[in-house]
Formats: C-alpha cells, structure tokens, sequence
RNA sequence: GGUCCCAUCGUCUAGGGGUUAGGACGCCGCCCUCUCACGGCGGAAACAGGGGUUCAAUUCCCCUUGGGACUACCA
C-alpha cells in the first residue's frame, strides 16, 4: 500500500518558513515512497481562518514547487464528523460533559500556580452525574495511570506518564470541534499513513494517540521535525525579519534555492550542498533528518541563491527576473526587448545573489539619464583621459548600431596602445561615464547593452564633466 | 515551575569506539582580473563540562550545564 502524507496549516496568514519546511518535507518523503501529498486546511477556528489565509498557502506552495493529490480537504465541512466522534466518545464512557466556566478554569489554574503545581484541568467534572441546564464542554477521559509513547521517525522513542495529561476539551460550549479531536478524525478520514510535523505538536501526539485508541482507529506513524530557529537561537518568528514565503520572494530570492536551503535544514545528503529537485526526491530519506533544531540563515540562503541565478537556465532566470520587475514595479523604461533583458540578466549574475540586487545594481541599464557618482568621477574623469574618451566616442559613433561586444573589443583595444594606456585606465573612466560608478558588468557588455545612441549621450557628458574640470581645476 | 526534546567549527552539517574530525556558508590571505563579482588555491575555526563502560571515547550510558518546545473552549 503506497504512503499517504498531508500538510495541514490553519489558514491564518501567510505560508511562513516553517510550515514550507515541513510541507517540503512531507512532500518529498511522499514523492519519495512514490505516495501521496495530501492538503487539509485547518479551519475549525472559523474566527481566524479567512479566505484570503487560504489562498495565500496555496500561493505559497505553488510558489515553494511543491504540488498536492487530490482535493484540499477543508476541516470545518467535517464538523458533523466529528461531532459524532464525540457523541460516541460520550456514549463510550471515554469522554464527558464539563460545566466549569471559564473564570472556574482561570481560578483552578491561579491556585495551582500559587502551590508551585501545574496549571491543568483538575477533572472536577469526571464524575459528575446530572445534567444542569448549562453551557458545557466536552472533555477527554485520559487514563489516569500508565504511559503513552509512541516510535518517532526522526527522535526514535518518546514517552510520557498518562498522568502529565490532563483532560484537554474536545468540543467547545459552541459544540465546535477542537485541534486534536478533528486532527485525529481527519487524519483517519484521509488514509494519512505518515504524519511529518513540527517539534511543537510532540505533546499533541501523546493525546491524540489516547483519541485514536478510545475511536478504534488504527494511528499513523509521527516524526516530529526540530523546529526552525531566528539568528538568536528561538523559535523563528516575525520578530525574526521575513518569515512568510513571499517576503522571501519579494526579497528576490529564487523558489529553487529556498527549496535547497529549507531542504538542508535538519536534513542532509553526504557533503551535497546542491540539488535539483530530482536529487532531492531521489535522496531524501526521513532517516536522514537530525534531531536537534537548526538557525535559518540568511547568508547561507544568500549564497545558495547565488548559485541559483548563476547556474540556473539562462531563459527561466530571466524569464524570473523579468516577472521579479514587473511585481516590484521596478520604474524600468518599458521595455519588451527579452534578448536585452537576457543580455542583462547574463552580465549580472555573475556578481548578485538576489533578483532584487539584481534589480538595483541594474539601474543604469534601465533608466534614460544617470547621475554621477561624486567620488567615483573625481577619481576617474580627470583632464588625462579626455583625449581617449573622444576618441572612444567618435569610434563608437562611427561604428554601426548596434554595437556588440565584440565588435567594440577591437576599436576599445586600438586607443589603448596608441594612447599608450592599459586596460583599467581607460576602462574605469568608461566605466563612471556610462554607469555613473565605478562597479560594473565587463565594459564591453556594458557598451553593448546600454546601447550606441545612449552611449554618445553619457559619453558626451562625462567629456563636458572632464572638459569642465579642466578648465576650473 | 512541570513535562518532553536537543547538544561536532560563528552557522548548516558529515562522521562515528582507534580519523591529520570532512564539506558548505561566512571570515582572512594569495592567484585570476578593466571595477565588482565569479572561479581557483591556501588559512584560522568545533566534538559544552564531569563521571562511568572499554585496551581505546568526540562516538555508548549517567549526571551537570546550556538551548528549545509544550503547558488554551488556537491550530
């Protein structure tokens, strides 16, 4: 029988590292053991759950690679479901109504804390036999005695005494179901067979193996993965900087290499760093994921990024860079020139490790006037260079558009030797006077890709800088 | 506080009773070079501490310490 896996979030925001780590990894353990990816979305929390939460998962999903069997199943159309799980958990004698109120609760926890105890449900209501015309929940009978534990596919055994557990609520006074009670239907509903989650819910485990016990139903197997960690070592939250996918993708950071670098978290293959994403179905195995938790970080996300853009397809990368522009509503000429764009996307690579520093250091390709730098002029437009920078000029508008590359070597190299210069001479004050800076893709594809008439202009304009200076030095 | 989990360079990690403890990111140096990068070469950098077990522990066990998670009528 072929594996059955699921993500299930509760749609209260965006999709954020870590629900995409663990949706990875269930995604790949499933394509892995060629079983299914399944999609549940947790809404039993009608106040918090909203449409836009759910679509925006769905984004981000899409967005991470990772593609899903079978419908989504969303949980609130399962309340009738669950709601008789509890009626046969009452009628079993494994649950019961509890008629404590809230301040009751509040009050039994304030004590308990005062005695140094834990704060838990006390079972007041265990026993209770009437029926008061109140507002009740429906509560857990846990075993009062014995252990529960279970063999964790990533931490090996864990167990807990019974007694740890209190009577956790099923159903709320609004006959709502909660988190573990729907969990556990669900998860038997859907032929879950394998359950890859968060560190966090290893406590959730213990309880919902007593519901599975209680409902007859045969539990799957867990592996609780070590949560993601900030720089300063706590659980990654949004005090953390961008924890939701499209922060990421705002950021310009490539799906593949966040896939890479969310993969790599806990998980590993040897001394492989990078994966298609054929190498990570093939070699990942649940077995290989540590134990302890790891800190997401960025210069790692960074330099893997890099290595993305660089060795990426030439055409996809552009075709992403071009879409990152359009979304960031980069003010870029409009321009539908894609060959210009590739040329761009080419030179730059090399040297970024973002589509958005692409982007930035990309701006004198895309815009109609520069400004020069302050420092970078004064170093490099001075009276010495102007000679070579009028020849270079008239060679250029002499050439045929549109310059090239290669085309330009030649000429470029010609004023070099007559004028006696080397290479940097020349090329830094070309460099200032088409960029406006002094950093820059190869002067060559800088020439080709600005383009001949808006050359001559910037050209134009650093001489009249130079010319300027040499007359009021 | 209680319960559960974790512990190899700063970070992500490989390894595992006997190794010069390996790789990657970052950092430093050199090379390449028209700038910045890329690339290449080299370097500094780790088994938290204490007890056991053993001929031999970084590796197995225990304790300590440190870190994290959970402790809702949220999921």
């Amino acid at each position: 029988m072929s594996i059955r896996l699921r993500f299930a979030p509760s749609p209260t925001g965006d999709l954020h590292v870590g629900g995409a780590r663990t949706a990875l990894f269930n995604w790949l353990y499933a394509r892995h053991m060629g079983g299914k990816f399944l999609l549940r979305i947790e809404d039993t929390d009608r106040e918090r759950s909203t449409e836009a939460a759910v679509q925006a998962i769905f984004d981000g999903l899409k967005w991470l690679g990772l593609d899903w069997d079978e419908e989504p199943l969303f949980q609130h159309t399962r309340q009738e479901a669950h709601c008789a799980a509890v009626a046969r958990l009452l009628e079993t004698g494994h649950a019961y109504r509890c008629y404590c109120t809230a301040e009751e609760l509040e009050q039994m926890r304030a004590e308990q804390r005062a005695h140094g105890g834990k704060p838990r449900y006390n079972g007041r209501c265990r026993h209770r036999t009437d029926a008061p015309d109140q507002p009740f929940v429906v509560r857990f009978r846990t075993p009062s005695e014995g252990m529960v534990g279970f063999d964790d596919l990533i931490k090996g055994r864990v167990a807990v005494a019974n007694e740890e557990l209190d009577d956790l609520v099923l159903q709320r006074s609004d006959s709502t179901p909660t988190y573990n009670l729907a969990v556990v239907c669900d998860d038997a509903e859907m032929g879950i067979t394998h359950v890859i989650r968060g560190d966090d819910h290893v406590n959730n485990t213990f309880r919902q193996l007593h519901l599975y016990e209680a409902l007859g139903l045969k539990a799957p197997q867990f592996g609780h993965m070590p949560l993601i960690l900030g720089e300063d070592g706590a659980k990654l939250s949004k005090r953390h900087g961008a924890t939701s996918v499209f922060e990421y993708a705002r950021l310009g950071y490539l799906p593949a290499a966040m896939r890479n670098h969310l993969a790599r978290l806990g998980w590993s293959h040897g001394d492989q760093e990078q994966f298609t994403t054929e190498e990570l179905v093939a070699a990942f195995d649940i077995k290989d994921v540590g134990a302890s938790p790891s800190v997401f970080a960025l210069q790692k996300l960074d330099s893997l990024n890099g290595w993305y853009l660089r060795n990426g397809d030439l055409d996809e990368v552009t075709d992403l860079f071009a879409d990152f522009l359009q979304q960031e509503a980069i003010p870029i000429e409009v321009d539908h020139d894609s060959a210009r764009l590739r040329r761009i996307v080419e030179s730059q690579r090399e040297r970024t490790a973002t589509l958005k520093e692409m982007a930035e250091k990309s701006d004198y390709f895309f815009r109609e006037e520069i400004d020069l730098d302050e420092k970078a002029a004064h170093k490099h437009l001075r009276p010495v260079v102007l000679a070579p920078l009028r020849e270079l000029r008239d060679t250029l508008a002499a050439l045929p558009a549109p310059l090239t590359a290669e085309g330009v070597k030649p000429p470029f190299e010609a004023i070099l030797e007559r004028h006696g210069l080397k290479m940097g001479k020349l090329a830094q004050p070309v460099r200032v006077a088409l960029t406006g800076g002094g950093i820059s893709p190869g002067i060559y594809d800088v020439i080709e890709i600005i383009g001949k008439e808006r050359c001559l202009t910037r050209l134009d304009a650093a001489i009249a800088y130079v010319e300027r200076r040499a007359e009021h030095p």
